[in-house]
DNA sequence: TTTGACCCTGAAGTAAGGTACAGGGTTTAA
DNA sequence: TTAAACCCTGTACCTTACTTCAGGGTCAAA
């Protein structure tokens, strides 16, 4: 078993230097060994660990939903289910932002079709509608 | 003419008296007069400005697009079409957003049909979909 | 042996949009 | 006249996910 510097943790995900000590910080991944000048000294499972934190980034898990799932998984009572439910709840902040975004983005469409983008600024219908008395 | 203390305008406008000052110190609202005492004394259309403030916020604007809004709006050769032209784009920014909102919510609804939410944590293909390896 | 690439710690800075103090002065009504 | 309710400044704090910096040690190749 061979041991890699923080630097080739790094390199083979992508990250940099500082994210992985960053990621130990929070407690995503393991407090490694030292070698006798001090440095790092990961596993190699710990390109894996940095990865699975990748990918839940990835699909809107945040570091501390993360850390939690981490929690979760080194608990002999968690189950399947468990993991499903933190997806699951997941899932519904997701639609509610995309709700959210949906009326944000109907109601620029409804000022933008009102402006014909000619004219003055005292009749745009864009500031009108935001009530901007000039 | 009658001038508003800052917690009047705060209570027409439902935000806090530290927001207002907020605001001010970010220049989205100008500075108001002061009485003998050093107490901020707004004209009514401070109201109004706030207002706007809300209203772009409310449509995805930051206090950054808003302040940049407000500084066209001052410059006598803005158009209309320089304001469509912001909309636009933020319409634009918030498109993006809800694309890559779809992209997670489409991955996590993947990942939760794939789990019955039986079985072992050893075997949960939301957890191997993510490549946690325990 | 020297130089460049690597590693270390701890603290501070970044963006966004506020919120919360601490420690003081003012106004108003009973 | 005194107490409540208001106002002031300046600074620090909050969240999220990092990045940057200062001021060092270490390792490998030429």
């Amino acid at each position: 078993m061979t041991f890699l510097n923080i630097g080739q943790v790094a390199e083979r995900t992508g990250l940099t230097v500082e994210t992985v000590r960053f990621y130990e910080k929070k407690t995503l991944i393991n407090e490694p060994q030292r070698s006798q000048a001090g440095y790092r000294q990961y596993p190699p499972e710990t390109v894996k660990r940095v990865q699975f934190i990748q990918n839940a980034k990835d699909v809107g898990f945040t570091l501390k939903d993360i850390g939690e799932l981490l929690a979760l998984t080194r608990n002999p009572d968690t189950s399947c289910g468990d993991i499903k439910q933190r997806a699951m709840q997941k899932i519904e902040e997701v639609d509610h932002k995309i709700r959210e975004l949906q009326r944000i983005h109907d109601a620029l469409g409804r000022m933008i079709t009102k402006c014909d983008g000619r004219g003055d600024l005292s009749e745009c219908p864009i500031l009108e509608e935001l009530e901007l008395d000039k």
